[in-house]
DNA sequence: GTATTTTTATGCGAAATGGTACATAAAAAA
DNA sequence: TTTTTTATGTACCATTTCGCATAAAAATAC
């Protein structure tokens, strides 16, 4: 028999929340950019105190990384779900983008993505966040590929339709996406971007 | 008769050149982006000392619009000539790809485009290089759109295309080169998305 | 109650940052 | 030659930065 949380942990109990703790650094970082958001910012939007941090999380790179990770990792989960084949191609890209352009006007403020917002800019010098940002660029790649591949086999896209070739430019309809509302593009106009790219995307076949 | 140089300017003549310098300064911020990139990199990048840095361009920031401001219109004034229509549209989306590929890998490392690699982080804090930003991007979809509509007109385009939707695929995909190869993906795979995408705006009328 | 363990809180300190004063140098103008 | 103008170079300042040392606090274990 497992006991969860079968013993208390011994010490001081922690008073933060480390899930909550991260989600606040990545805001502060999304906001500002890596390196313009110092360890004084960041304690205060994670709620600890500056040897908290450095104790749970390392130094402030370390902080940035995980926040990558996280983001990586809650993205690809969110895209699994949104492409599922419960719901058609052209149903599946509609979410994907209108769910994309949601989480990029968040806040408030205009963010876009997270990883193109800041990590292209530390990828140059730091080549572990250039290799996360790749693998995450792929990933999204692929696994738009997988779904047209899936849409191609059911009939939902044309025969001679190229599923690697548009996959990419799926992906790259979402860059745009997150690089005009960055820059302050408006939310119809993100969606017109994107209601084009699906239209482009499934041809005729649109559901 | 107007004279060129007619006096030569009155006190101590400068030692630095300021488009030079201007280069210097973008490529510095290129390299580590605006935040991460000190005065004292910028000194020794512009070869210049740090009161005339002030002097000649201000303070950090408006150094920083000042090399958005040329890069954008030099960016301009290339595009200008690489989508002329001396050559067939395919011809020049190939030579426009092909050019922005080698600017985004220049320099050893790779860059991406200044824009989307350093002035996307800042748009959100700074509205001004927001604007910028924003207004370059759709600079660049309205040259595309119109040389698409000439191209249409000419019978190069397939006549059911629409050239406004079309030209944003095609500053997507610029979009996402930039994102992809600052993230260190190569040549080869940025020049494989150059011609999928060509071939997929250009379809069957390719020359 | 006392010891032990883990976290919090204050605040230090070396280094780096953006920005500037001030004296000097080099040219043209008087 | 002297004055004026512009640019340079050194050195500095106040502030901020990151990272950590140290002590107090809050819980469990004995």
């Amino acid at each position: 028999m497992v006991h969860k949380k079968a013993t208390r942990a011994r010490g001081r109990p922690r008073a933060y929340d480390p899930a909550a703790a991260l989600t606040g650094a990545r805001d502060a970082f999304w906001d500002q950019g890596y390196a313009a958001t110092s360890l004084d910012v960041l304690s205060d939007a994670t709620d600890m105190n500056r040897p908290s941090m450095y104790a749970a999380f390392g130094d402030k790179r370390s902080l940035y990384l995980q926040t990558l990770d996280r983001y990586i990792a809650d993205g690809a989960a969110a895209l699994k779900q949104t492409l599922s084949r419960e719901h058609s191609l052209a149903e599946g890209l509609q979410r994907f983008y209108e769910n994309a352009i949601s989480l990029y006007l968040e806040q408030g403020g205009p963010r876009g993505c997270y990883l193109i917002s800041t990590a292209t800019t530390e990828a140059a010098q730091d080549p572990e966040v250039g290799k996360k940002l790749l693998g995450a660029l792929r990933g999204l790649d692929q696994a738009i590929e997988l779904r047209l591949s899936d849409a191609k086999a059911a009939g939902e896209l044309d025969p001679s339709a190229d599923p690697a070739a548009l996959a990419l430019m799926a992906s790259a309809v979402l860059h745009t996406i997150s690089v005009r509302a960055r820059s302050g593009e408006s939310r119809a106009a993100l969606e017109a971007i994107a209601d084009r790219a699906i239209e482009l995307i499934c041809g005729n076949f649109r559901s």
